[in-house]
DNA sequence: CTGTTAGCGCTTTCAG
DNA sequence: CTGAAAGCGCTAACAG
């Protein structure tokens, strides 16, 4: 069933067969009209090879994300796919294990389909520059890590991790622990630098002591945050990413120690389970899906017109008290 | 950048080339590493669509969810996308939001890319019809809802649901509501099945009053079950899948419902904030991720040898017993 | 308004 | 072991 076997079944030629289904260029009503007919008929399904080929671009938007499991890649996935499906573009959805040589095969496999583009929450710059060498649109969410202009989607990381860390100051804390990733990723330094400038704020030093930075991967995470309660006592800590704040949970929970009399909590990234543990986790809250959406969105328009300078969207983020956060202990 | 520059920078025709890169045919070493190494040095990328054309099969697998923000089907792709990543095949995800005419547009758009198979948790049948019709591959996970015989990955649901049931029922419970979807999928009918069935064992009738069937898209589903509540003052809630559970979750605590002292709730498909509300929900767990890993594995398989008999894996879920369930007040 | 023609980049006989 | 040639299904000039 292609083309010509349509046209053949409606007495035309191919060319008008193509002109008719795609809309473009000329066609009589009812030349038109017979072939629709007969492709609805015949249950005519163009081949998207044939014509990605000829055309030198398809119609499939590369996304690469670093773990499904994780709600926030998902919600931004989500978004994502529901804005292109709407604009009629499909979604091929790669992981990466946050690993720059997986992300890197990723953009290969996208280049190889003729994306039109690619959406990536980047773990590093390599794979964004040999898309943008063969020019492929990217657009970069939640963080920022390519060398070349580059469209992106954001949110303002260090007023969120400001208004988290300040809450925390005002509420009296003074031995503030901070969990983050060991990475250089706009995101974690976003956190580091809010983190800081609001105990500059309030003219509070930092005990650099306070500072955890867990790689990615690791698999004693807990452990790490165990060690850290117990060697600094901090009376707060602030987790830098929702993965964070549920190991600290967790930990906190294992040691018996009761929000928010013995220790506050904050995090970064609200998802659902915050608002349903008792008490629940203040936390700074990001419109994900809605990143996701927009992101999709920044890429549509530059597919319309490519000379388009880079833009960055940069989303605010909302600080959500809950009831995770109180006075320390004895102030 | 294609395979006649190649060709002509390594000295050698197309034809050669393609042997070369594809490890398929006859091809003399040192030409064999002129290639490769101009490859390497040119940074040679395949176009994956003429290759498709020709071969008329992609490596690009569809996979049709309903939808991602749902942690269940955001586990099954991971598990999906990471069985088939490392078989060096990619996933093209695309949503359905549990329609089956949004379904339908997925398997013409699969089917338009030459996908050597489809892997789906389907809402009708009228998808894998048109799919198998034109000879793709078709898995159905979770649900079996073809009218023709496919592969499949489930779970056995009246096991599940039997277990839970009899849970409550060995802990005194005598007026359980059931939660369940207005489908005629095969889970919820399995899981109904198993509620009844456990029924049957205890030798304990079922009030058709505690059946609570919710629309799939119901924007009232916590009225709807609030009022179950109110009407039919059960003792224990079977929630029959993950965000039933949460909505009644949900209404227990806008009521002030104590678990398990005033109620009990058992959940099925157990996800994280379970385990770490309190009390945690006792719940049917399954193992999502594995099967998701199993669909694609069962679909690369059946690409290896068409021939082979559909083959339907079924996977035990498991009780997971927490504090949520208790015996019913006054008992 | 329509058909002819010429490829898009790759793989695969088939001769050599 | 290698190259020439044909063609996958579609689209885009271009000439009618």
């Amino acid at each position: 069933m292609t083309l010509s076997d349509l046209a053949r079944e409606a007495g035309t030629s191919a060319s008008t067969a193509s002109r008719a289904l795609s809309g473009r260029g000329y066609v009589s009503p009812p030349a038109r009209d017979r072939l629709l007919a007969a492709a609805e008929r015949l249950g005519y399904v163009p081949n998207a090879s044939a014509r990605a080929l000829k055309q030198r671009t398809s119609r499939v938007v590369g996304v690469v994300v670093s773990d499904l499991r994780n709600q926030f890649y998902a919600r931004l996935a989500a978004g994502i796919e529901q804005a292109l499906r709407e604009a009629d573009f499909q979604m091929m959805l790669l992981g990466d294990n946050s690993e720059g040589a997986e992300e890197l095969a990723a953009a290969r496999t996208f280049l190889a389909m003729n994306a039109p583009g690619v959406i990536m929450t980047p773990v590093g710059a390599a794979a964004t520059d040999l898309l943008v060498r063969h020019g492929v649109a990217v657009v970069e969410v939640d963080r920022q890590l390519a060398d070349v202009p580059c469209d992106a989607v954001v949110i303002d990381n260090e007023a969120g991790a400001r208004a988290a860390t300040t809450h925390l100051l005002e509420l009296g804390h003074r031995r503030i622990g901070l969990l983050g990733v060991d990475t250089e990723w706009t995101t974690d330094a976003g956190r580091r630098r809010g983190f800081h400038a609001a105990h500059d704020d309030a003219d509070v030093p930092v005990d650099e002591r306070l500072l955890l930075r867990v790689g990615v991967h690791a698999a004693d995470a807990e452990d790490q945050i165990g060690r850290l309660l117990y060697d600094e006592a901090p009376t707060a800590l602030f987790a830098a990413n929702n993965l964070l704040a549920e190991q600290a949970w967790n930990v906190l929970r294992r040691n018996g120690l009761r929000m928010p009399a013995e220790i506050s909590l904050v995090g970064f990234d609200d998802v659902p389970w915050m608002a349903m543990v008792d008490p629940g986790i203040t936390v700074v809250a990001q419109p994900t899906v809605e990143m996701g959406r927009r992101a999709a969105q920044l890429l549509l328009a530059r597919a319309e017109s490519p000379e388009r300078p880079a833009t960055v969207e940069i989303l605010t983020p909302q600080l959500v008290v809950r009831g995770s956060t109180g006075a320390p202990p004895t102030a």
